[in-house]
DNA sequence: CCTACCGATCGGTAGG
DNA sequence: CCTACCGATCGGTAGG
């Protein structure tokens, strides 16, 4: 056998794993794949209780690692947590742009949002918007303020529904109050879902409306 | 002025933070101090987040001293997590039954319910439920298990009132879900509450009871 | 309940 | 993105 390489490119890899095409080059990949794996840990233990060397591993990386695509461990978690928001404003925004069109009644509007509040909370893998609700604390002021903003655009694409219903009777609750009680209790659902027993997310979604509307 | 003690207890207490009287011995005393700047810490900065040398200082001890009344730092969480829940227990307990005598409705146990949830979840210098309801991934199994019982005879109480609002026509949404649903609401608020702005714990506990009846 | 301490782990970095 | 490493901190313990 010969010592001497038949194409250069072969001396070019020693060592990595293989990279099956051009089109899967680590660009944001890698990085990527350390959010997935912060969103699924900090969700499971806990951001403090989560080490990046945990985080490193799951990527598939060694202990340095994830220094090379995150500053810090902080910076990770408000990655994760801006993921997270991003998709819960998108996922809300194509379903009112959905049902202009049509112009449906505000409890039609209440439960479009409702679904697709649950959809992303509880959906297969989506573990970014469940860090971003339940590790508020670990976060710096000035990372806070940043999110704030996202947080109240969400917030506000529920006001005018909620306020239609208000009028129209079928929610008797001061509406600011109301945004927070039923924000909670769909956001609670994290706590206790499991799409493996009891009821699915469509039916979750359904008793909801019920629950919170006089007629419906 | 003579140098001779007069009562020989005088001579028995050297060194440490004078005892007013014979009732304020440290007994469980030291021991409820760390429990009380636990669940302070634990609320605040999260379980894994706090060290026991934070807890130690915050209850006036050096480093080593917690382990002294606790086994181990989880041992500290789940004391706290089971006084919380026996305060919550008693309150309701004893809401319930002051109102046998009278046969309120089940709209006016419901209410009495939610206030009193209300009031053990928000009330002035009470973390010890909080830190019950986001600290559970903390716990071992065992740990978990143990709480479990205390959690379920909580939910009990719900149940009956639950129940007869359903079959009466005043809470729509399947029983089990609205039980889930409606404590998640409640639960939530130690996320937003501040009792100093916005509405009062009474005013809460009104605008739920509003936004989960049909009739009120 | 304090003093003094240990072994382990952690976030982060230099230099490639 | 890896190797090798540092300084700091942490839960817990022995012995009083």
């Amino acid at each position: 056998m010969s010592d001497a390489p038949i194409f250069s490119d072969v001396v070019k890899r020693p060592r990595g794993r293989p990279r099956k095409t051009v089109d899967e080059r680590d660009d944001g990949n890698r990085r990527h794949a350390l959010l997935e794996a912060a969103a699924h840990l900090f969700r499971r233990k806990g951001f403090s209780a989560t080490t990046t060397r945990d985080i490193a591993a799951a990527a598939g990386m060694q202990s340095g690692s994830p220094f090379y695509h995150f500053k810090s461990k902080d910076a990770l978690l408000f990655a994760v947590m801006e993921e997270g928001m991003h998709t819960a404003l998108n996922r809300q925004r194509s379903a009112l742009s959905d049902m202009a069109p049509s112009q449906l009644s505000a409890v039609e509007q209440l439960r479009y949002l409702i679904h697709a509040h649950f959809e992303v909370l509880l959906g297969p893998g989506n573990d970014f918007v469940p860090v971003m609700l339940y590790e508020w604390r670990s976060l710096s002021k000035g990372q806070r303020k940043e999110l704030a903003q996202l947080i109240a655009d969400y917030e506000a694409l529920w006001m005018p529904v909620l306020q239609a219903l208000h009028t129209g009777g079928q929610l008797r609750a001061p509406v600011g109050i109301a945004r927070l009680l039923i924000l909670g209790a769909l956001n609670w659902s994290v706590q206790w879902f499991d799409p493996k027993k009891g009821a699915s997310v469509k039916e979750l979604g359904e008793a909801a409306v019920v629950l919170f509307l006089k007629e419906s």
